[in-house]
DNA sequence: GAAGAAATATTGGTATACCAGATACCCAAT
DNA sequence: ATTGGGTATCTGGTATACCAATATTTCTTC
């Protein structure tokens, strides 16, 4: 019998399920707004985003469920739900949990990347590799969180990207605000270049290290000029 | 005025929801069963579960949103919702991601944990310091997990013991199946007290760095014996 | 008796109705 | 003007009804 090889089946449609929509759709607004910038906490109303979104309440409340799950949102009964914002403490926290599972994606990729995998993180940057990271600093913030995103993957763990992509949405806004308080990026964009050699070198240990210690130095540097955060 | 200061109110119980209720008796009953035992997937049936407990099938479902997203079982639309049997692989995955946390909370713990503090990783295993673990295999799984909770905890940094102790519950039952496969549970033991020696000179990399092999020793250990996983 | 089609049962997804607690507001009493 | 209480209203939590897609059974047809 033949197999039906030759019928490359468009992937099905399969189009989310309400909850999946509003759940994209909530998380994209509450990572879209600026928490940090406006002094009072922000609160949901479940009938009103339902009727904003066109469905019941249902989905919605689905939708934050996982929300509220991945410390989003936290919700106090029949009071409200709320968007959190997170403490200082709570952010180091989280950039600490970072720069571990970064710093052993590093280590794994050491052993499981090929060279090409590794060369695309030099291509990652290229424009600024030689250049003045300052002065096109929305460009690099961009290429900042890719690079580090890209480390992570290859290293091939799924469940440390899992992890590290939940820390990210929190931490993205803090990453690049602090990208452009002092000569950060410049320090940055140096660590970076020592992390990819050792990565190209196989040296897993300092690799290992190098990343931690720029993920700690960006959590020290949060814990002491982070104070907008609070 | 006074302040009625005097009146030590008692804190108020806020018995917890339905939905809280029905989250934890669903999750001891995934734990607690053998999921590796049986060859067939287990579905599980939301009418009948909330038959069972005696609610509704909203509270339920949302238990279940909860568990999905904490990768313990897995909603396939109108065909049911399945407890997940993790694959090696993915096993093997969250002993590194664990790892990767546990090393980084002892270099914490270095820094922030007091002497006495310390002092009671000790007492956690006092009788099996010096005796014979494999005779009492059964007591040292739990005092194994608890040693490894506790570094964690001493870190002080809530981000990393959260998600620490969403892993555990996935791998303990690895963990401890582990320590009575050849002479496991000897070596653990030895790793344990280098490791609190580590930690009571305040040897940051040192800390780190044994955590980091005990963990990943097990990992490898997982990678080669667990066979039985699939 | 086998194959296929139609009826039926079962499932998760969604919408809606109702409840009880918490809040906000109004108005009378002081 | 302030206080106290009572009521209307709003909120999230829960129960239930219905839907569409799937799986299963039954029935028809050859």
């Amino acid at each position: 019998m033949v197999k039906s090889d030759q019928f490359s089946i468009t992937p099905i449609v399969a189009s989310s399920s309400l909850r999946t929509l509003a759940y994209e759709a909530l998380k994209a607004a509450i990572t879209k707004m600026d928490i940090y910038g406006r002094p009072d906490e922000v609160r949901l109303d479940e009938r009103k985003l339902s009727q904003d979104l066109g469905v019941s309440r249902t989905p919605v409340r689905e939708a934050l469920t996982v929300l509220e799950q991945e410390g989003f949102v936290r919700s106090e009964a029949r009071r409200g739900v709320f968007v959190i914002k997170k403490t200082k403490k709570e952010i180091v926290g989280m950039i600490h949990a970072w720069a571990a599972l970064e710093s052993m994606a590093a280590r794994l990729a050491c052993e499981r990347a090929t060279d090409a995998q590794l060369k695309s993180l030099r291509e990652i940057f290229p424009e600024f590799y030689e250049g003045k990271p300052s002065e096109h600093i929305d460009e690099y913030s961009d290429a900042n969180i890719r690079f580090h995103q890209t480390i992570i993957s290859l290293g091939q763990c799924e469940v440390i990207q899992d992890l590290s992509s939940n820390l990210l949405m929190h931490v993205r806004g803090i990453r690049n605000t602090a990208l452009r308080q002092g000569e950060r990026a410049e320090k940055s964009i140096r660590e970076h270049v020592q992390i990819i050699k050792a990565l190209e070198a196989r040296r897993d240990d300092l690799a290992e290290r190098l990343v931690r210690e720029h993920g700690l130095g960006l959590a020290a540097h949060v814990h002491q000029y982070g104070d907008y955060l609070e």
